[in-house]
DNA sequence: CTGTCTGTCTACCAGGTGGTAGACAAACCT
DNA sequence: AGGTTTGTCTACCACCTGGTAGACAGACAG
């Protein structure tokens, strides 16, 4: 029982993006998330030098996975610009809906920590790059209706971020997203985002 | 010097609120605020007596003065109801502008406390309420493009918010909607918002 | 002038925090 | 086999947290 197969550190990682996505960074202790894992805090010391250190792999594992969602899905969608535009808008929002903790704890970070949030920054910026490549070509082409790119990026985000993390943000009583549903907004928001590029 | 004038209780929730927005309630000790004000910690818990409490006239003060501020937005503005969107929509954008932390502190207090984010949604309700009837009241009357209201005000409520606290998600570097500038961000939203519901 | 009340302070505490030291058990490598 | 490495633990510590007890100084009422 005293050495455990080689899932540990994942484990850890696993539970500590769920408690701080959940309660918070500040308002996770060490304790708590080794309690979860089952494991001593020691362990989780082990495996990760600081507190810091782990919010670091926290959030860049998370960037990973929100990137190879991203490329999958550019990858599978057609060819045509509002195709692609739509499977990405989607990829995005489904992490997005199912963690709404972590946009969170994205912002509490940058809050908290300025070189936390340039690490991040920096890990969000080659997608932000490309993307804005992407529509500014295609507009060239006369695929999209000519606007700016960066505008149409930063509403785009903004949209699916505040939707995603709407029903967290107030999510005691009666509210008019809980009844609507998250799908149908995410729709409204493609249909308004097509509309708005439609050529 | 013992015993100072009236606007003690007054600074010590000035400077809670900024520094619960700026850096989340969990993140700020009683001594962070007790220093800002240039007052002993003690004196905190004399007018608040305890830190909960402390949060809760913070949430409340917030949510009156944002109450006020669209109170008068309303009287202020025109009758026709495009006006009068217009004028609430810019009214709740400015105060979410300045003080972006704010919605941020409202995220993390609904994450860590139901009992604080159920008391602070009933003070937010009675505004969603009253927006409601008023949008379908003037869809009824032709006024406005007939569509559900709920999802109306849902839909405008996350993008404000999300695009208020979009700079402050990733702030450190590059950033499309750094560059373009909240101003132009807000106009693009309020055209969008009012070209959907124009009759 | 004296007693009470209000507001602020110094001193302290119990509990929790992130982090360290070091023992020790299994696995792995000759 | 035996030594080294890897992973986990118990025990501990210095510090910080929210919160309490009580002293005390000025204001104010009689």
């Amino acid at each position: 029982m005293t050495v455990r197969r080689g899932n540990t550190r994942a484990s850890i990682l696993e539970a500590s993006v769920d408690l701080f996505g959940s309660r918070g960074f500040a308002a996770t202790s060490l304790d708590d998330i080794a309690g979860r894992v089952g494991v001593a805090k020691q362990t989780l010391l082990y495996w990760f030098p600081s507190k810091d250190e782990l919010l670091d792999a926290v959030l860049e594992q998370t960037a990973l996975e929100l990137a190879a969602v991203i490329e999958a899905a550019v990858r599978a969608a057609a060819d045509a610009p509002l195709a692609r535009i739509e499977a990405v808008v989607k990829a995005v929002f489904r992490p997005a809906v199912r963690r709404p903790a972590l946009l969170g704890l994205v912002r509490e970070v940058s809050r908290l920590s300025p070189a936390h949030a340039e690490r991040l920054t920096m890990q969000v910026q080659p997608f932000v790059r490309r993307a804005t490549d992407y529509l500014r070509e295609q507009m060239d082409a006369g695929m999209l209706r000519r606007a700016d790119p960066g505008l149409v990026i930063a509403l785009a985000y903004a949209t699916v971020t505040g939707i995603a993390t709407e029903p967290e943000a107030l999510r005691a009583v009666e509210w008019p997203v809980t009844a609507i549903g998250l799908r149908r907004l995410r729709n409204e928001l493609i249909a308004f985002v097509l509309a708005a590029l439609r050529p």
